[in-house]
RNA sequence: AGGCACGUACGUCAAUGGUAGACGGCUUCCCUUACAAGGAAGAGGUUGGGGGUUCGAGUCCCUCCGUGCCUACCA
């Protein structure tokens, strides 16, 4: 046999997921148990323009761990893949293309350029999906979805309609976050707030038939044009007299009143406040409470209006601003202008300063679909947040907190909002345009020309990628999905939004649990991004370490964001190799053996020491595997792989077993030591699995013995994978305390042994003889069962076990677990008073910890009050120190 | 402006109120036939500061400092 001494990672990464994925692996299908339970995860959908990133790759870690896990419990399992069409950015990037080529959008007109998008995606929308099969994520490709295609378009029409005969989405004419270059109303989750650094201008503005003069200051001086009032609060005794004043507006000629509002806080800036409800969101909330005109003064290009007066049609509203300042200026009426900090709305994908407009949009009233979400959390509390803090109350604070959602969008790809208008504008919603001509008992009808908000159709995707609106075999089966897991930033955006519209239109949650995962950070702290250019690639990552060391590093962030450290991949891609290596030592020796589940069912007397503690080992890590997985506890999950494997597997169990797997000749019991540690291996390799596919993979397929009958019942005639095998449940019968104690004694020893090499620098080459004195029986039996392993590991010459220890006084001596003691003859090697020091050092560090000790069991408090448990273990721990000490003393005195 | 997190070894992170750990890095020694991407032995901490509750606090409470994130209609 012959196998490499390094893992190559490229290597193994390139067959088996192009064999998973043919061989139906991925599907649900291939479990033939009718009565398997179901795990079903849907996949948030990238953006069909987007490419892998880390966040990207640290959610789909976690998916397929979970996925692949279930699926070798037994799970009927389906992870559901697809990709968003994600209208705005898809749209911009078509746009910036053609702008290229010399042309646009109003040019090609809408037919062409949504041809043109389509065009687009098929050649290089959704690179994601050819990375993610490099991930190793265990999706059902044959499930695929793209939120533009005609089943999910169709369910889109379907929750307009209802909605929309249910009197939930109404047409309205309101003021709205209006982007400027992108030409379209967003939602207030699609406007950041970014604080800014400006300027306060204090304007004053002459009050009619009176040399008096009333001073707002604002931030905008441009949308005075568009000011209908000036208000202040009712109780503000400064501007009492001037209430029902008229003031002469400046650079116009329309007066306009004072007028009282509460909303005005007498404490900032003058007390007085401009009333523009045409260009802002507050003053548009006190317009319609006082019915004041709306005057529209900027456009949707951000331009000035004919409304703004002669001076000022045509100008960009930062050109506005600088000539009204100093019209105003020239006037006399400018007061002052300080500096100011304030945010300011911005397009989250342009970063173009958003223009409050007022536009007619479609709307979605929340509030009874908000209840529906309440009432979830409410009665059955659910969703599930893991981690619960601070997710449950983010969530459910901002659903208290909602407001009514625009939802259409000035935009060519999407999905057209199936409204029509007759041409005496009445309004026509339906499913069809058949449909829609039916009701309007007419043919003359023009389609709304905009597009509904991306996350409209995402809001439906637990259930719309299922077959909503029919009732599928799929939506029965996987509906509701197991868990979603997600990055906090689409918490309200997406995740409250599916459990509305799934409450709404299925009646139930769309999934039991919400996993909100950490976020990798660059080195530095800062969020990885593409304007910083701070993101570190994932397929990079691959390149250079390997997908599955790169996954082991991702599901280790969990829920907590993590500074991306490098080394920490390179550790697993060490980690890897080993698995490697421990794999290769055990093909090496593998002739006459093949895995054999048997031999590690039961755990009894007959077997050695080492065996029965490794038995042990696997099925304690087996079940704190699976406690892990059940609480997403991911970090847990590859410490417990991690320790189990290196620490436990390679350094004891390899070592200890070592001596009869390598005997020359051929018995029943090497036979044996070689079958159970490939058994052992196996065991091993599956847990690994869903955390490192490939690596397992590509050894478990060279294991002999490695074949159908490992596989779960459920994939019973699938051609062998381990990603099909079942996964080890572990069994508490099979948890030996005694071996673990008795193991932890051996260890003990070994490393009393090899710290004695150590301090006493003894070449690496040199043996030494290890005499032991134990007292107990158990004891001497333990050591003596093991004494050739552990000659071979502490590369004694002899290992010599009695009751009574009996040693050259020139000997490096230790105090060991159980009362035992430990001689090292070193004739001519050793100085006495250097090895007294090195025992009064860990007498030392004893008499340290017993102080502590002492100090709680002397405190009445404690004695009384703590459990009484608590207080035995004290007075054992100090019992066992105080013997030891002893002992430590008597050997001193013998070097004396 | 409010709200919520976080602060633990040199770095990245763990620790149901019960002796503070892991991995990497560092020091010393070893290419000992699975693995130098390895092995062995070590060093390294008043858990951001201060107060409180408790027999006992990294963990619970208060406060200060620092850092993030989210929400918000102060012109």
């Amino acid at each position: 046999m012959d196998i490499p001494k390094q893992y190559d990672p490229k290597q193994a990464e390139q067959h088996h997921y192009k064999r998973w994925e043919q061989s139906g692996y991925f599907a649900p299908e291939i479990n033939r148990d009718p009565n398997a339970p179901v795990f079903s995860i849907v996949i948030p959908p990238p953006n069909v323009t987007g490419s892998l990133h880390m966040g990207h790759a640290l959610q789909h870690t976690f998916m397929d761990v979970l996925t692949r896990f279930k699926r070798m419990r037994g799970f009927r399992t389906l992870w559901l893949p697809g990709i968003d069409h994600a209208g705005i950015s898809t749209q911009l990037m078509v746009v910036r293309a053609l702008k290229k080529e010399g042309t646009s959008r109003q040019e090609l007109g809408r037919e062409k350029f949504i041809e043109r998008v389509w065009q687009w995606k098929n050649e290089s929308g959704g690179q994601i999906t050819i990375q993610m099969r490099r991930e190793g994520a265990s999706v059902d490709w044959s499930r695929e979805k793209f939120t533009m295609n005609e089943d999910l378009s169709r369910a889109v029409r379907e929750e307009f309609v209802r909605l929309y005969e249910e009197g939930l989405i109404y047409r309205g004419n309101r003021i709205v976050n209006w982007c400027p270059n992108d030409q379209t109303v967003l939602s207030d989750l699609e406007v950041e707030k970014l604080p800014e650094s400006g300027k306060l201008y204090y304007l004053q503005y002459p009050i009619k038939g009176s040399d008096e003069r009333i001073t707002v200051a604002t931030t905008r001086p441009e949308t005075m044009l568009g000011d209908t009032a000036v208000a202040v609060n009712p109780e503000d005794s400064r501007y009492a007299n001037v209430l029902g004043a008229t003031i002469s507006l400046p650079l116009t000629n329309r007066d306009i009143p004072i007028i009282a509002d509460e909303f005005v806080d007498p404490e900032f800036g003058t007390g007085a406040v401009k009333v523009t409800p045409a260009h802002d969101p507050n003053d548009y909330e006190m317009g319609v409470r006082h019915n004041l005109p709306q005057v529209v003064v900027i456009d949707p290009y951000a331009k000035l209006t004919a409304d703004a007066g002669s001076g000022f049609a045509g100008l960009d509203r930062y050109k506005a601003r600088q000539k009204v300042v100093e019209e105003f200026e020239r006037l006399g009426l400018l007061e002052k202008v300080v500096d100011y900090e304030f945010s300011i709305s911005k397009c989250e994908r342009c970063k173009t300063v958003i223009e409050p407009l007022i536009s007619t949009q479609w709307f979605m009233r929340m509030e009874p679909l908000r209840d529906l979400a309440l009432d979830l959390m409410r009665r059955k509390r659910m969703p599930r947040f893991v981690p619960e803090v601070p997710y449950e109350n983010v969530y459910t604070n901002w659903l208290e907190n909602l407001r009514d959602w625009t939802i259409s969008r000035q935009l060519w790809w999407g999905h057209q909002i199936p409204a029509w208008y007759t041409p005496t504008g009445e309004v026509v919603v339906a499913r069809s345009v058949e449909e829609a001509r039916e009701q309007a008992g007419t043919a003359e009808l023009t389609q709304d020309p905009d597009v509904l908000d991306t996350w409209f159709s995402s809001a439906l995707w637990p259930f719309s990628t299922l077959g909503w609106p029919d009732e599928t075999q799929d939506l029965k089966t996987f509906y509701p999905t197991s868990v979603l897991i997600t990055a906090r930033d689409i918490i309200f955006l997406w995740v409250s939004r599916m459990v509305m519209m799934g409450m709404k239109f299925t009646g139930r949650e769309p999934f039991d649990d919400v996993y909100i995962t950490g976020t990798v950070l660059d080195a530095q702290g800062q969020r990885m991004s593409k304007t910083k250019m701070n993101g570190i690639d994932p397929l990079d990552v691959f390149d250079k370490y390997g997908v599955d060391a790169t996954r082991l590093t991702l599901a280790q962030v969990g829920s907590t964001d993590t500074r991306w450290n490098e080394k920490q991949v390179e550790s697993y891609r060490n980690f890897a190799n080993k698995i490697w290596n421990a794999a290769r030592f055990c093909l090496l020796y593998s002739e006459g053996a093949s895995i054999n589940p048997e031999l590690i069912r039961a755990n009894d007397a007959s077997l050695a020491l080492h065996d029965r503690w490794m038995i042990s080992r696997l099925n304690k890590t087996a079940l704190d595997m699976n406690r892990a997985l059940a609480d997403y506890d991911f970090h847990q999950a590859v410490q417990l792989l991690y320790h189990f494997f290196w620490d436990d597997f390679c350094d004891w169990y390899i070592e200890l077993t070592k001596a009869d797997v390598i005997a020359e000749t051929n018995s029943p019991e090497r036979a044996e030591a070689r079958s159970r540690l490939l058994t052992i291996l196996d065991q091993a390799l599956r847990l690994l699995h869903p955390f490192m596919p490939y690596i397992t993979e590509e050894l478990w397929q060279r294991l002999p013995g490695a074949g159908e009958t490992l596989l779960h019942p459920a994939y019973a005639g699938a051609s062998p994978s381990i990603m099909l095998a079942s996964y080890p449940e572990g069994s508490e019968r099979l948890i030996d305390s005694g071996a673990e104690a008795e193991m932890a004694a051996t260890i003990d020893l070994i490393s009393r042994v090899r710290n004695i090499r150590s301090e006493m620098n003894i070449k690496p080459g040199e043996r030494v003889r290890v005499l032991i004195g134990a007292p107990e029986e158990k004891l001497r039996h333990v050591f003596t069962a093991a004494k050739d392993q552990i000659a071979r590991i502490v590369r004694a010459s002899e290992v010599s076990v009695s009751a009574q220890l009996d040693s050259p006084r020139a000997s490096a001596r230790a105090v060991l677990i159980g009362g035992a003691e430990l001689a090292v003859p070193l004739e001519g090697l050793i100085d006495f008073q250097q090895e007294i020091q090195r025992l009064e050092r860990e007498k030392e560090k004893l008499r340290a910890e017993a102080a502590k000790l002492e100090a709680q069991l002397s405190n009445p408090n404690f004695v009384e009050r703590a459990p009484a448990e608590r207080v035995q273990e004290v007075s054992t721990r100090l019992n066992e120190i105080a013997q030891r000490t002893s002992q430590l003393q008597q050997l001193i005195e013998s070097l004396q």
